[in-house]
DNA sequence: GTGAATGCAAACTCTTTGCATGACT
DNA sequence: AGTCATGCAAAGAGTTTGCATTCAC
């Protein structure tokens, strides 16, 4: 719970960069503030269009290399719900992560976590064949708001 | 289980295309065909590489086409598992569906199914706040030919 | 015969890469 | 100083769209 802090995580990446021997530069901390801000699955442009306005003006190929950079010190999680682009969240040490309710009408991300589910999963990681190193649920539906009984 | 086999589920989204008002065309059919044919999970790019090795050859766009419409009929499945280009495969109409292990060094996607999954998923989708109509699990890791114990 | 479907090519979006310039340690 | 990181612009991959032609019904 502690570790999920934005300011926590923000704290983590910074030295995870520098043990790993990457530099601190303005745009990559500047990328990695955006994510800490946006938080719950966001995409390389909410990220530059966020950066833009804030006028710390990022190209959009630093934002990838920083974000492909991040998920491989696993500081950052990449999340596909399959709308052409992919999606990026903060990854926390502690391994707790959530998963996502995708409405199929205005698109609409939302974040749920369920430990019923999560337990499942461990035990069926044990029994199949592959060597799972993580998962991804995504559910979809309609949103509140896009539900027909609205 | 009957409703699984290649035959009968060409036979069924032929029907159902009829139903719909659509035409059964060449190109279209021979889309059908490359579906029932390669099965779980393949790309645009597969079936179109099939069908030209059959002397089909059919546009890309008739095949972006055809899954788009064969998906809005949902007697195809699209599936995500994030690695730039989307997935289909055949929906059956009993509403039976597998989800997928993904291989990160490879690629390899190989499909499983889990009734406790399917339990688990079905509650946890009468407790959120959203309507929802499906669901998709990836497992990502290394398959057994990629696994380091190998 | 008529409207739906096709094929090609061009357009578009997302993402990656080459290369000269600039900035952190 | 030396190297790593940046930015731009161009290249690439996947997918969509406009439009004249073709084909199923």
């Amino acid at each position: 719970m502690s570790t999920t802090a934005p300011a926590q995580w923000t704290e983590h990446v910074l030295s995870t960069l520098d043990r790993a021997g990457h530099r601190s530069t303005g745009p990559r901390t500047a990328v990695v503030g955006a994510i800490a801000d946006l938080g719950c699955s966001t995409t390389a442009r909410e990220i530059a269009d966020l950066l833009r306005g804030r006028n710390a003006g990022v190209g959009m190929a630093s934002v990838y290399r920083a974000l492909e950079l991040l998920e491989r010190l696993k500081v950052v999680r990449r999340v596909d719900v399959g709308e052409g682009s992919a999606r990026y969240e903060p990854a926390y040490p502690s391994g707790e992560h959530h998963h996502h309710l995708v409405c199929d009408a205005c698109g609409n991300v939302t974040a749920f976590e369920d430990d019923d589910l999560e337990r499942v999963i461990h035990a069926l990681s044990r029994r199949v064949d592959f060597d799972i190193a993580g998962h991804e649920v995504t559910l979809r539906g309609a949103c509140p708001l896009c539900s027909p009984s609205r």
